[in-house]
DNA sequence: AGCCGATGTTTGAAGCTTAAAGTAAAGCCG
DNA sequence: CGGCTTTACTTTAAGCTTCAAACATCGGCT
């Protein structure tokens, strides 16, 4: 979380910046801070898992360790760990990619499935709970807004 | 989810928030790992720690435990190790409060305050940086969205 | 064929994080 | 005062997360 650090100068350049990269944590993490709350309390799961699997719900022919953790943005090692308990809850399974065979392919099970679908319905209510005081267009704007914001940041995150 | 049969509505409901949840997710998810990343880098510095030390910077006084972990939206728990961590590394010391038995106040020493300046001025230019698409108007226009969003996800995730 | 840099995955160490349970002190209220 | 609730902090167990190092395999190149 983060840090307006100090100085009170009066226009430092990347103040606004600063600002509005502290707004965008702190939204975030309160809107995590309360899936992951829900998810634990009324499914007993855990939002890396879940996330997992709304990852294979829509690859229905599974992917590999490596693309799942390209999409959620996560170490490999973490993804090995965190299959490792999804596949011994009966919630996905894996086998040996038939073109590589390093790679791994994981796919959800039929309860992993079905589990999913329920789970995911309660999500995007609880989503649409905590932004319903934005009117459709605001929301528009802003999806727009931070398209833009994630370019502008990966350009610099990228190139190192 | 949803998609069943029949009356086409105009849309799902809740798709467009699902749909900006996730953008959210990922332009926040995307350049915290850069900081953090170039946090450990450059100067060997977890985000945690730099969070509290940037709580702690705009507080001269010190601040106790609970203070801290309120502002930076974790566990109670969970301080108490970090700044166990920032104690050995003798960037925060620790009193107890003068008024409250319980309570412990922490605050930077010299050379955590002196080296927290340093991070944070580079802190202050990777995020203008990876802002810079922004035109000033956007960033305030964006600012404010995220206000409103975070107020309405705070009414729903405080009420229980 | 055989080398070699890139890719897929696992492992290990260190640290972060939470939820839940426990201890201690504060504050209220009858 | 005595009892009750709340608040401050610590502890524990389980799990998440990263980085870095180790392997195995792949694909291209000579």
């Amino acid at each position: 979380m983060a840090a307006l650090a100090g100085a009170p100068r009066r226009s430092t350049p990347g103040r606004g910046e600063v600002r509005l990269w502290l707004r965008l944590l702190t939204c975030t993490t309160t809107i995590e801070a309360e899936i992951r709350r829900r998810l634990r309390r009324e499914f007993g799961v855990t939002l890396p898992r879940f996330d997992v699997m709304a990852a294979l719900d829509r690859a229905p022919d599974g992917l590999t360790l490596s693309e799942v953790s390209k999409r959620m943005m996560v170490s490999n090692g973490n993804l090995t760990g965190l299959v490792e308990r999804l596949v011994a809850s009966g919630h996905v399974n894996r086998r040996p990619s038939p073109t590589d065979r390093r790679a791994q392919v994981i796919s959800l099970t039929e309860t992993g499935r079905s589990d999913f679908r329920v789970m995911a319905a309660a999500h995007e209510g609880w989503i649409a709970a905590m932004l319903a005081d934005l009117p459709d267009p605001r929301i528009a704007e802003l999806t727009d807004l931070l398209g833009r914001a994630k370019s502008s940041a990966r350009k610099v995150a990228t190139d190192d």
